[in-house]
DNA sequence: ACTATAATTCGACATATTTCGAAGTGTAGT
DNA sequence: ACTACACTTCGAAATATGTCGAATTATAGT
């Protein structure tokens, strides 16, 4: 469990965090906020603070904070205090970079990859 | 816990299984077994068998076996008898379904994204 | 049939996770 | 200073997970 590498022990921190309902939830929440069809003004739509997350939610605050930390921890979420609460968000170069772990091209190890599928195909 | 769609659930499923260190070598391994820069042969250079998964790994074969059952719960691998040997592969579809999980682009619901970015930014 | 190889199933055990309520901390308004 | 609001921290309890070795199943070769 010890012998990985930094990088694979933090993405599975990662994928662990987003491994319970009521987190994968919040996650989505937080990316999902845009509007469909509209701009999305990265710098305030897609904050939402705690409170309005633990209604969705369903579950207590405690738990709602615990949630909040683990997602924190894992490096998903940004937080900052904005008076009485506290605000909640994703960066959006987070999502590329997970996008990108999924990403067949990605993993062959760069560029020529378009070309190396149509030819399988071919 | 339970008033959350298929989709979420099956999802957080998914992630639940690629967060633990092992399972999420066991994972990347099955997804960048091609040789880079050479073309990747889905059909046949994608597949592992536990044998070959359990030595990279230095965890016991039944840890292994318990391993690969929760991968494949989870709808993230496939297997198939081959002799004495069970084989192990990923469906390069999924693959891109992840991906465009994160895909903010996606997320907006289509098309224009790449347009409203710009707009953002500029 | 016997043996070897490949993998799974079955407890068992230690450890981690989820969840809550109660108590605590920090901020803003009166 | 007091009160209300927003959130966190701290146990505690129930449940889930990761790991192993021993026993079991399935296949292939002799």
């Amino acid at each position: 469990m010890s012998n990985y590498s930094i990088d694979i022990q933090k993405r599975a921190e990662m994928f662990k965090a987003l491994g319970n309902p009521h987190r994968l939830a919040i996650f989505q929440r937080l990316t999902t906020c845009c509007v469909p069809g509209t701009v999305c003004e990265m710098e305030d739509a897609m904050h939402f603070t705690v409170g309005e997350i633990g209604e969705e939610l369903e579950i207590a605050p405690s738990t709602v904070s615990h949630h909040l930390k683990e997602l924190f921890r894992a490096g998903l979420i940004q937080t900052r205090r904005n008076g009485k609460s506290i605000e909640c968000w994703i960066e959006p170069e987070l999502l590329e970079q997970l996008s990108g772990f999924f990403n067949i091209d990605f993993l062959n190890n760069q560029s020529e990859l378009t070309e190396n599928k149509q030819k399988v195909k071919s």
